[in-house]
DNA sequence: AAATGAACCGAAAAGGCTTTCAGAGACGCT
DNA sequence: AGCGTCTCTGAAAGCCTTTTCGGTTCATTT
């Protein structure tokens, strides 16, 4: 707790410190640091070298103001505590970092003030461009088409067709789900889901139904929609079973109420895969991995989702702008809850 | 998909557009807006009108250029996977968003190397401070002496003791738990944690075995190091009720654990919490609102560490310079899972 | 030897804002 | 009338970099 006077926190080195220790003018110290060609070789050495010295970095605020262009995006998310956010800022911050493009972060807290606030103060810093990220699939608000950037939707996607959108394919998970336990042989499929007020419930238990229909089946019964919870996974498979107890495999909405499942599943003596396979959706890793067996999943490749809004605002920065929600496939990552019947 | 021209994306006005439309120069349209006194109030408001009518929002690149601080920090993590690192940006989020400041946000991938470019990328784009915000309690390695701005270590102390870190009392968290169970009237008290490569495991087990000791008892057997698994509780969770069978707590080195250690003690006929309690650390929602009962835990206050750690580059910002590791407490949120022996 | 061209360098402007300082006008006082 | 004192306004400098364009030097050509 030493109150230290610390280092010296001198002032950074400006390219005029480069210019003159190197013994040129500003201009031409630019130009030699950039790589043009107006320069003697052996008169950029000298600027290299002087830069080098001074630990030179060249001040990105002051190109940004030049150029019109900052280099910087913003990163608006609903909220950061909702586990879908993270991976899809990973892929954002992963495809823009990799470039030479900063992301500023913030988190609206789901609160439209606060989002408007945030968007202010973004475009206030001259952001080149906004990623709008929500925290469940049901289509949001739009910021508005007057806003002097583009902006890209992920995730949640944009209630105006005119803004771009990316998202997971829900109908299509739900499709592939079933089509991976129908692959196992399972013909008396279940569905066990969460709360019906979210739209990727419905679309995935609308793509089960399709894919289903596509092989001349149907499902066990309704969907049960309820919540997101290993508790409801627990009930509903309690009810399950007394009213369909010929069931050889249960797709879950999530991991979480898969876990519920197949708990119960465990208790009242059906064996997971051999009786009953069990999917989940979301391929959440400290669920599936600790579940018994490891829970076959489906994920959403939000990460994907991340870095495609990522490239697609990178491009509508550039002047190509697309509109609509263009939607990304998901993929069943295979673990021990399902295999074929033998 | 169509392929649009989209609306007008002008350029932003500018203060010479407002100060044009008001008719007064930009200089005295600047102290305007600013609120600077020596401006007659029918002018002012005459400014005022101008600059919304244009919806102008200063600039806050050029204005960053001038004053030689930008309004911005760099948040550099280690790993966004890590669920302990987002609580810690969000406080810190939170902590500067309420003021001006812009946060950008880094990930490093655990990477030297891609921390060191951040580092220079942020240091180029002129940031005010750095957070660097680790993913285990372990110290790591300093940033350096010689950054020209401020940087605070959250989480994850700096091994040079100059430099100022914020973490959470792992220790002091050990004790807390044991008080908790102590209170509750347990003295045959197991502990069963992860990693001993982890200080916090080592700590957490050292503050438990401190309080005991201060009650004068001791853990039944030693701690039980392992990994932070679900498998791992089981496993140990087995050997303890061979060896010791008349356990009446276990205090577990991470919620997973506990959920572990919870199984077998329901498959093997232990009640919960009336015979055996159970405590775990980290107070992670998903986990301990899922388990049977639901799960008494420690809470880290993460994102009290990041609001702590924004308060403390705030401040060192402004010029006070403090170094050292700072601890901030813990708390231990009661659930279903402990409760007095009757 | 003079003219041409190439190669290289530097002055200056631009970008948007804040701040300083000098000037303009209004007012009261001697 | 002349002077000092206020209050307000605007010109200009400064922040740091890039880029344009005019100028200098030197080698080459006629």
């Amino acid at each position: 707790m030493a109150q230290a006077t610390g280092p010296s926190r001198s002032q950074p080195a400006t390219l005029s410190d480069v210019a003159r220790l190197a013994g040129v003018s500003v201009a031409t110290a630019s130009k030699a640091l950039n790589g043009r060609s107006q320069v003697r070789a052996e008169t950029r050495q000298r600027v290299i070298e002087a830069a080098e010295r001074l630990r030179f970095r060249p001040n990105q605020v002051a190109r940004g103001l030049l150029a019109g262009r900052t280099g910087t995006v913003g990163l608006l998310t609903s909220d950061l505590e909702g586990r879908f956010s993270i991976p899809i800022l990973m892929g954002a911050e992963d495809a823009f970092g990799a470039g030479e493009v900063a992301v500023f972060l913030c988190d609206a807290r789901g609160d439209a003030i606060r989002e408007q606030h945030h968007v202010r103060a973004l475009l206030g810093r001259r952001v080149d461009g906004l990623i709008v990220v929500g925290s469940r699939t049901d289509p949001r608000p739009s910021l508005g088409r007057e806003l002097p950037v583009p902006v890209v939707y992920a995730y949640a996607p944009s209630e105006d067709p005119e803004d771009l959108s990316i998202v997971p394919d829900s109908v299509g998970a739900g499709r592939i789900a079933v089509d991976h336990l129908l692959a196992c042989g399972r013909t008396r499929i279940a569905h066990i889901t969460g709360d019906p007020g979210y739209l990727a419930a419905r679309e995935r238990a609308e793509g089960a139904r399709a894919a289903l229909a596509d092989a001349g089946l149907a499902l066990v019964g309704e969907p049960r929609f309820g919540a997101w919870s290993e508790g409801w996974g627990r009930a509903a498979t309690a009810m399950l079973l007394d009213q369909h107890p010929d069931v050889d495999a249960v797709l879950c909405g999530s991991d979480q109420i898969a876990r519920g499942v197949m708990d119960v599943l465990r208790e009242r003596g059906h064996r997971v895969p051999e009786e009953v396979a069990v999917m989940g959706f979301d391929n959440w890793r400290v669920l599936t991995s600790a579940s018994r067996p490891p829970l076959t999943s489906v994920d959403m490749n939000l990460e994907q989702v991340g870095r495609a809004a990522a490239h697609a605002l990178f491009t509508a920065i550039g002047g190509a702008r697309r509109s609509g929600a263009e939607s990304l496939p998901c993929r069943v990552v295979i673990r021990g809850s399902t295999a074929p019947l033998s």
